[in-house]
DNA sequence: TCTGGGGTCCTAGGACCC
DNA sequence: TCTGGGGTCCTAGGACCC
């Protein structure tokens, strides 16, 4: 049976809901990602109002104000807009039994077979949207394709409140009618390496054999390149991810030379990581530790440990050592992160039982204190080093 | 204009082994 | 003397996305 794909994406998500709960903002162009003044914040998401002043995501925010200073800024809400978000996949859930959610305002909904009960696609999708509408009184946008990477790239093609169908069998067509900046997973350094080749449509990239392509770009952007301007139906998405983990990081308004300073902002990077492991009930070998100095040069290191890291002090001092390891002393440092990588459930059994017992010991008590918090939000008990800072599961 | 935060995946080089 | 070839694993860096 031919497949049938929708691609719903959410209409500038983060300005939209701040728009809708507050009327005053409704019909004003609004900037979501911080207020005039805050140092190296970029634009999160920018109403439509604020694009028709040339503000759009990841814009420097100083740049912002210039462009729009009568705008709205605010910092963003995240918690309410992952309350919206469900709110809306659950809506998704009524129309299709297989909706995978690719971030927090997009997911594809596999349709195919739906056509009996719903009737024509065109029809459904206009639906959904208008049940979107009614429960939430945001706009999404929606494409429809035999092809997943069709269907993605249709939904952004008549934004806001757009609704574009690719008929089964032109996928083709509609790829060719495409601008290259539009090709979904071509950023700014692969359109710069397809100028240097010659390619500039889409139809270039159409005309080249598969061995030329992989031959220029490599096997696998090749092969990527050469699907992607034929609208390869098997082109998957969603597909379950090798390498989970979880990360946590923070640019810094001035940048760091003290120890102190750098250790403290560690700490917390680490207690930040460590609380969403327990919260995730997941476990990790692989700590990872990120430097961005001054002059945006980014470095980073990881190790692996012969058995998983136990608590918050644990992680802070293998950050403390990886961060000896790889820091340039005397830089000054703008960005650090810290992360634990190849996250595994906990359910998995443990790979060695070097656990020393003091550790464990301490994990345990750890465990006991994040379960109160999450019990109770109000309580907050952590390291006098951290008072003041901005401690999750502390409020 | 001066570049967020949270992710995933790919690549290239080195270590190590047979 | 002066050194193969292949496989696998790990690491650092980079591209890309929302």
């Amino acid at each position: 049976m031919e497949k049938v794909y929708f691609h719903v994406d959410l209409d500038a998500f983060f300005a939209s809901v701040e728009q809708h709960d507050t009327p005053a903002y409704r019909g004003k162009p609004l900037i979501v990602g911080g207020l005039p003044g805050d140092r190296r914040a970029v634009v999160s998401t920018a109403s439509y109002e604020a694009r028709a002043y040339g503000v759009h995501s990841a814009m420097p925010l100083s740049r912002a104000v210039q462009l729009c200073p009568h705008a709205v800024f605010v910092r963003g809400n995240y918690a309410r807009y992952r309350e919206v978000s469900a709110q809306i996949m659950d809506i998704f859930g009524a129309y299709s039994p297989d909706v995978i959610q690719m971030s927090i305002d997009e997911a594809f909904l596999d349709m195919t077979g739906t056509e009996r009960l719903f009737g024509a696609p065109r029809d459904t999708a206009a639906q959904l949207k208008q049940q979107v509408r009614d429960e939430t009184g945001l706009t999404v946008s929606v494409g429809i394709s035999a092809s997943m990477y069709v269907a993605k790239i249709a939904s952004g093609l008549h934004k806001p409140d757009g609704l574009t169908e690719v008929p089964a069998g032109g996928e083709e067509q509609f790829m060719l009618s495409l601008p290259l900046e539009k090709l979904w997973g071509v950023g700014t350094k692969t359109q710069e390496r397809l100028k240097n080749a010659g390619l500039r449509t889409t139809a270039d990239i159409h005309n080249k054999q598969l061995p030329l392509l992989t031959s220029i770009f490599g096997q696998n952007t090749g092969t990527f390149l050469y699907n992607a301007v034929r609208g390869n139906k098997d082109m998957k998405f969603g597909e379950e991810a090798k390498n989970h983990s979880i990360s946590s990081e923070e640019t810094f308004d001035f940048d760091l030379t003290d120890r102190y300073a750098i250790d403290t902002a560690l700490m917390k990077l680490a207690a930040n990581v460590l609380y969403r492991m327990h919260r995730e009930k997941v476990r990790s070998y692989t700590v990872a530790l990120k430097i961005r100095y001054e002059d945006f040069t980014t470095v980073s290191v990881q190790a692996t440990g012969s058995s998983p890291v136990t608590n918050a002090d644990d992680m802070f001092e293998r950050c403390k050592a990886l961060f000896s390891k790889k820091y340039t002393a005397g830089k000054g440092i703008r960005l650090l992160g810290v992360a634990c990588e190849n996250v595994e459930s906990r359910s998995e059994p443990v790979q060695q039982s070097l656990f020393d017992f003091g550790e464990e010991k301490r994990a345990k008590v750890e465990e006991a204190v994040y379960a109160m918090q999450d019990k109770n939000p109000r309580i907050s008990i952590r390291k006098a080093r951290l008072f003041g800072k901005d401690i999750p599961g502390s409020s």
